[in-house]
RNA sequence: GCCGAAGUAGCUCAGUGGUAGAGCAACUGAUUCGUAAUCAGUAGGCCGGGAGUUCGAAUCUCCCCUUCGGCACCA
């Protein structure tokens, strides 16, 4: 007798062991056609799989919770996608294949590249192999002979992968049709639950088990949903993003270039220019008013001095480097050793600490060719960069004022959902454990203090000390990670600066390394995705264009304009011999935020109409209330009104 | 760095071995107009760079550079 708790705590006896699929029939016909799988004292089991034992038991189907559902639906899509492979290309050996946020993958290995055209024809054989309808057949196997099956098919990788498999892991192969794969499972109960809601979106190579030592692979990329309209919808979703890509908008609204001589670094242009400067001013007025001292050190450094540091034996290669004077220099890529050699150069008191020192360093690192990609992943960039030299107590104030100023900064620019990350001791590391074990609790206890939920990124601290990442969630729910706050008490030991303490002797000062926005470049990139290019009137390049209708106006849009930038707003104006809707046209396609048309009525009135960025129609004030207006929202958050 | 794809006018793109094309932008002229494209004309190209095949190359082959999508990397 096998007793099955049903969800709704009514209990159905059965002679012996039951399948899923059996128990839905036995609720009713409707069910059991909608089941896709089972729950089994809240393990995810396939329908088919015999209870053998008294268990909870919920019948799962495609309205079931979206993460249940589409991780059943994309792990299904990628042995679909793996059986049409097998069977157009037989040679093709193949790997692993996961469902991932927003569809799944397979790895394959296979001599020759699979081209564009062999994706249509593998999705298309897919809709055969939906057609078809097949049952996936769960089956345990022995663990040698598991590996024997594989091997003789000639299918090394998986039979690595049983190989590296625990002694006490069940082997389970899961067949459908004349397709049989190693798989953990579960699965929907047959091939033709996949539907038609899927499509092989993306060609990409992949390092097998993400090893840059070993075999590159190939893999394909595919998306799944439940129904067309999801898929559509994912694919418009996609599509949106695209607009807001800070590459293509860096082109629309003239902002930026890129070209080949200087690659993966920015060509600014005036407008992106223009909203550069607003970020550094932005913060540097918010680092003056929080007890920072601003200083500036030298681009070019000769190479002993970063392989005191470190960094030369540990990042060596990916630093510029330029010889001179028989000596070889290296270009900055961070600013951390000069800091300290400024530092040094008092003789620094207890009373000195804790000491801010930040820079807006302009630093250069030879990124990988293959990770450039636009201002989010740069060769040359600017970090809001500060470090505070502290006493080992002041670590958690310190922490704690920091992580209140990044909220703040973050919350002026729009981002109010921020997550927080602590990373802790790696592996290999600098420092006794007494001093990890103080200082990660200092970090913790100090992050605590926002009121943020705090999540472990275990093991991924620096060498040097654990550190806390700040990620910010953007307009479309994609994650950056810009700030930082890491704990070094390597730094000063190596570049040897210290303070006296309050004993009369000499101590080894703590370093805090934190930025804010990261790389200017990058919170740039972020910014214009965010916004869509629409900024608002603070951070927007041009903040109000001045247009006329007739050239009868020319002489009073010159005194709005001049009225307007008097406010110490960011103003163009738009005489030219173009209509009115050309003008409207032109300008909101620029997105900027306010065009004033004026035309005659302006003109006789003293009075301007203002037409606001996404909206249809326009307002007409007085023009002494639209310089306000408009001056009063373009403040600078966090600063006093302008005089 | 690795795998795959791409690079043609300022921008977006067409052009598969036989005299380099379109739209928009630019420039010139006309038009003076009330909130998302006024009309006409003109000009604009080392077809990413180099080598090769060919009577002839944007087009075929090889090498390199850059960009895009991933992977790896990210002090």
């Amino acid at each position: 007798m096998v007793a099955i708790t049903l969800p709704d705590d009514s209990v159905r006896d059965f002679d012996g062991p039951v399948s899923g699929a059996d128990i839905a029939g036995a609720i009713g016909p409707g069910l059991a056609k909608a089941a896709i799988a089972v729950r089994v004292d809240g393990e995810l089991w396939d329908l088919s799989r015999a209870i053998d034992h008294d268990a909870a038991v919920s019948i799962v189907t495609m309205r079931d919770d979206d993460e249940t559902v589409f991780d059943l639906l994309r792990h299904d899509a990628a042995h679909i996608m793996a059986e049409a492979v097998k069977e157009l290309f037989p040679k093709t050996q193949v790997t692993i294949g996961p469902s991932i946020e927003n569809g799944f993958f397979y790895d394959f290995s296979r001599a020759e590249p699979f081209t564009p055209d062999d994706l249509e024809a593998i999705e298309a054989r897919m809709g055969e192999i939906v057609g078809r309808d097949e049952p996936l057949i769960r089956e345990v196997w022995d663990r040698d002979k598991a590996i024997a099956f594989f091997k003789d098919m000639g299918e090394h990788y998986k039979a690595e992968i049983i190989e590296d498999l625990p002694a006490t892991e069940e082997i389970t192969l899961y067949r459908q049709g004349g397709f049989i794969d190693l798989c953990r499972g579960p699965h929907l109960p047959s091939t033709g639950k996949l539907g038609s809601a899927f499509k092989l979106t993306k060609l990409a190579g992949a390092y097998w088990r993400g090893d840059s030592r070993n075999e590159m692979l190939q893999r394909i990329y595919g998306t799944a949903w439940r129904t067309p309209k999801e898929l559509n919808a994912y694919l418009h979703r996609i599509e949106e993003a695209e607009k807001r890509d800070h590459r293509r908008l860096g082109k629309q609204l003239d902002l930026f270039h890129f070209q080949e001589e200087a690659a993966g670094m920015a060509f600014w242009h005036p407008k992106g220019w223009t909203l550069y400067r607003i970020l550094e001013d932005y913060i540097r007025g918010r680092l003056d008013t929080a007890g920072y001292v601003e200083v500036k050190t030298p681009q070019l450094v000769d190479r002993k001095l970063w392989e005191k540091s470190g960094h030369w034996e540990k990042f060596g290669e990916h630093m510029y480097t330029t010889e001179s004077e028989e000596r070889t220099f290296a270009l900055k890529p961070m600013n951390c050793p000069g800091h300290v050699q400024i530092f040094k150069t008092d003789l620094r008191s207890y009373r000195d600490l804790p000491l801010r020192m930040a820079e807006f360093g302009g630093c250069h690192r030879y990124e990988p060719s293959g990770a450039l990609h636009g201002l989010m992943r740069v060769r040359a960039f600017t970090q809001d960069d500060a470090h505070i030299f502290c006493t080992r107590e002041q670590i958690t104030p310190e922490t704690e004022d920091f992580c209140r100023l990044l909220l703040d900064v973050y919350k002026d620019f729009g981002f109010e959902d921020v997550k927080i990350n602590f990373a802790d001791r790696p592996e290999v590391r600098a420092g006794t454990d007494d001093v990890w074990d103080q200082a990660e609790s200092a970090l913790t206890e100090a992050a605590e203090v926002t009121g943020i939920e705090i999540g472990l990124n275990p093991g991924e601290g620096a060498f040097y000390g654990p550190k806390l990442e700040f990620i910010l969630t953007d307009a479309i729910g994609r994650d950056w990670q810009c700030g930082t706050l890491q704990v070094d008490f390597v730094t000063p030991e190596r570049l040897d600066a210290n303070y006296i303490g309050e004993d009369g002797q000499r101590h080894r000062p703590v370093m805090l390394h934190r930025a804010i926005l990261g790389s200017l470049e990058r919170f740039t990139g972020i910014l214009i995705e965010h916004h869509s290019g629409a900024f608002p009137l603070w951070l927007a390049p041009i903040q109000v264009v001045v247009a006329t209708i007739t050239q009868d106006g020319d002489a009073y849009a010159t005194q709005v304009a001049k009225e307007l930038r008097g406010a110490g707003l960011r103003v163009e104006l738009d005489l030219t011999n173009e209509k009115i809707n050309y003008k409207v046209r032109e300008h909101s396609l620029a997105k900027v935020p306010a065009i004033i048309a004026i035309g005659q009525r302006e003109a006789d009135d003293g009075t301007v109409s203002v037409r606001r960025l996404g909206s249809k129609g326009q307002e007409v004030l007085a023009l002494r209330d639209a310089v306000d207006t408009l001056a009063a929202e373009a403040q600078i958050p966090g600063q006093s009104a302008a005089a």
